[in-house]
DNA sequence: CACGACTCCTGCTGGC
DNA sequence: TGCCAGCAGGAGTCGT
């Protein structure tokens, strides 16, 4: 489910449940996700206060505290997690693998996939940035490193398509297999071209199409913030009106062409022919 | 080093 | 109606 979008509208939405809040308890329901949940976060948490939430690139970062325990809790929704604040006694699901017992509801983690994360990192919030699993990721996309200079020089040594290396976390965070498509389509360039065959012209435009897509996708999550940390059944997220992605053999939005579908890498990828080169 | 294939897991859809 | 193949928004690991 999850890309940066995504990740940040959650952040946003716990925010005022849980930020400053006392964690009362936690409950350990299922041992594997991508890794086992470690069962010592059972002693660690309970008395902690929840002293901000970060995001770094899809992770989610709780930064934890009480009289001798520092940490922060890393959480990662996979392709299908998703959090969500639910009612005391409300029973749990098949997928419901984790949560949080905070004085008045609970923060419920469900994953159906399995392949999201909850790790722990001991030590204060800036210790969390050398946990192997973070610090191979690359540039936040909506920072100011992040622009068509830096993209043009980070692709130089990149031959193959620039789709595959925009979804590549350890060079920018971030951009997933929706926001990748959407992205190339807004900027006019083929997801097929060569990474290190692009003018730093059009890398400008690409690196700006990418801060619009995601910022688009944030503000239309923004505007339905409460749905998606707070509804009980159902979709828990949402998503932009595609241009492109799964709206093969239909119309491009842009010109007289056909939007169509390929797999590069193993993954589908959206694109229209005439007006993407 | 860069790149693509493979891997983890469950659920849903479409074809027969 | 059941069964099976294929696919799904992530990302680490491994072989070339």
């Amino acid at each position: 489910m999850p890309e940066l979008p995504e990740v940040e509208v959650c952040r946003r939405g716990l925010l005022p449940e849980l930020e400053g809040r006392r964690i009362e308890g936690v409950v350990l329901r299922s041992p594997k996700l991508r890794y086992a949940i470690p069962p010592e976060l059972a002693e660690l948490l309970p008395g902690c206060v929840v002293r901000a939430i970060r995001r770094r690139g899809k992770y989610l970062l709780f930064d934890c505290r009480r009289d001798g325990v520092e940490g922060s809790l890393i959480v990662h929704l996979g392709m299908s997690g998703n959090l969500r604040f639910v009612r005391f006694g409300q029973p749990p699901e098949k997928h419901d693998h984790f949560e949080l017992v905070l004085a008045d509801q609970l923060l419920r983690l469900a994953d159906p996939r399995r392949f999201g994360l909850v790790l722990w990192q001991a030590g204060p919030p800036e210790a969390v940035e050398s946990h192997p699993l973070l610090a191979v990721l690359g540039v936040e996309p909506l920072t100011e490193v992040f622009d068509g200079d830096w993209l043009h020089a980070a692709c130089s040594k990149r031959g193959g398509p620039i789709k595959p290396v925009l979804m590549d976390s350890h060079m920018v965070v971030g951009i997933g297999n929706i926001y990748a498509s959407e992205s190339l389509f807004r900027a006019g360039i083929s997801p097929l071209r060569a990474a290190n065959r692009i003018s730093r012209a059009r890398y400008h435009e690409l690196a700006a199409a990418v801060r619009a897509t995601l910022a688009d996708a944030i503000a239309a999550g923004g505007s339905s913030i409460r749905d998606y940390v707070h509804s009980d059944g159902g979709a828990g997220c949402f998503q932009i009106q595609a241009a492109v992605y799964e709206r093969d053999g239909q119309a491009c939005r842009r010109c007289a062409g056909v939007v169509r579908q390929i797999r590069q890498s193993g993954r589908s990828t959206y694109y229209c022919p005439q007006c993407q080169h």
